[in-house]
DNA sequence: CGATCATTTGACTCCTATCAAAGAAAGTGG
DNA sequence: CCACTTTCTTTGATAGGAGTCAAATGATCG
């Protein structure tokens, strides 16, 4: 079902990187991150929103416990670090090495939002792709087994990642990273590859490099 | 620590009842709903966008397998039914009795957004507080025992609901809605209840009257 | 006051976290 | 380019926790 709707806000952006408002991208500067480099910190002030050009990133925070929880991916062409807090609850690192990130000053992407509706709406459009991201990954969690649980994780980045190319889909992440964001160990994370492979849910050139067999029904 | 930021996208709502702008307000008509009755379906066309006059309402979708799964509750003032796609994946029914909805057409309020900055700032400011509850959420279902998960979800709704006034509070939900909201069976939350009342970290006057007695170090 | 729904408790099995360690892959410095 | 180190991935053993089925109690509504 592809849509096509004649309406502001488009449902599916046809390419990861998506048209950037001109007078946003004006006021835009680049920055590279290394690997596990932090873009921004927990609890830090928010005065910078970004994009990520090419490269990916993570949205996490550590717990009291040491615990790391993570809530969400950033790929090519999305917005972040957006919030109307003062500060930030999370924090957000680099995955990749030499990612690239595009930094806006706040208080000009706030004021440009006043004035230049197109800037008002790829904010809009941005904050509601990073809602349902959200959403869908809460579906992702919210299923019983932890099989279940990497399975639909999965098929769910699958579809971010390769936008319905093929089947096979290269992670850009950890065993570890996953574990965090589905909120179960890493070693059982390991443990559901190894039954999906058995079961011809999944098949695995290495253990970065998966191709999806059959798709659950959801 | 009480932010009172000079920028266009205020950090916290000062009552439950924020102020809408006159020309959206000027857009809506009045609903009531029963109990349990849908606002709107699953996979229904995306044509208007709602808010919580009074009473309250749940987000949530029916899997393949029948379960449940709760995404968001909705209180006054709250807007939702906003997203970029053309249908809706999840749907969303009145948990209280008499509920009173806001309607707006889509059409009018995207078509608004574009000319009354006013406007655009009210969705992007709702659609980021949607963000950050659901990020809130994720970390209460990432906790690792079921009575970390209803200790750290019942603080966590607190907070929405009761703005720190003090620490008791009125659950308008069920245990059922706790559940499907966390991704753990209902007897689990009764036995979460009732190890959490044991152990003197809440009271409990009724079922759905708790009194907060020790907050979890987040 | 009866019927229905929500909440609570019990018993049992299966699943997953944890600790431990081995094997594979990737990065580093000579 | 190779040896070495470090990190990532995989597998094993064990104990504790949560799901499920079942049933009793408590609350609510007509």
């Amino acid at each position: 079902m592809v849509d096509a709707p004649a309406v502001p806000f488009p449902s599916q952006r046809l390419s990861r990187a998506p048209a950037e408002p001109p007078r946003l991208r004006s006021i835009a500067h680049l920055r590279r991150f290394r690997r596990d480099q932090d873009i921004y910190g927990q609890e830090e002030r928010n005065d910078t929103w970004y994009r990520v050009i090419s490269g990916s990133a993570r949205k996490y925070l550590t717990r009291a416990d040491g615990r790391r929880q993570l809530v969400d991916i950033y790929l090519p062409g999305d917005l972040f670090g957006f919030t109307s807090r003062v500060h930030h609850r999370f924090a957000v690192q680099a995955v990749a090495d030499q990612t690239l990130i595009a930094c806006y000053p706040r208080w000009r992407v706030e004021a440009l939002a006043e004035e230049d509706s197109a800037t008002a709406r790829e904010i809009i459009v941005q904050s509601f792709e990073a809602l349902e991201r959200l959403q869908e990954q809460m579906l992702v969690i919210g299923t019983v087994t932890a099989q279940e649980k990497v399975r639909h994780f999965l098929v769910y980045f699958h579809d971010r990642v390769s936008a319905g190319k093929d089947d096979s889909l290269a992670l850009p992440i950890s065993r570890y990273d996953i574990a965090d964001m589905l909120g179960i160990s890493a070693e059982t994370v390991c443990r559901a590859f190894t039954d999906l492979r058995e079961s011809g849910v999944i098949s695995l050139q290495g253990p970065r490099h998966i191709k999806i067999m059959r798709r659950p029904s959801r």
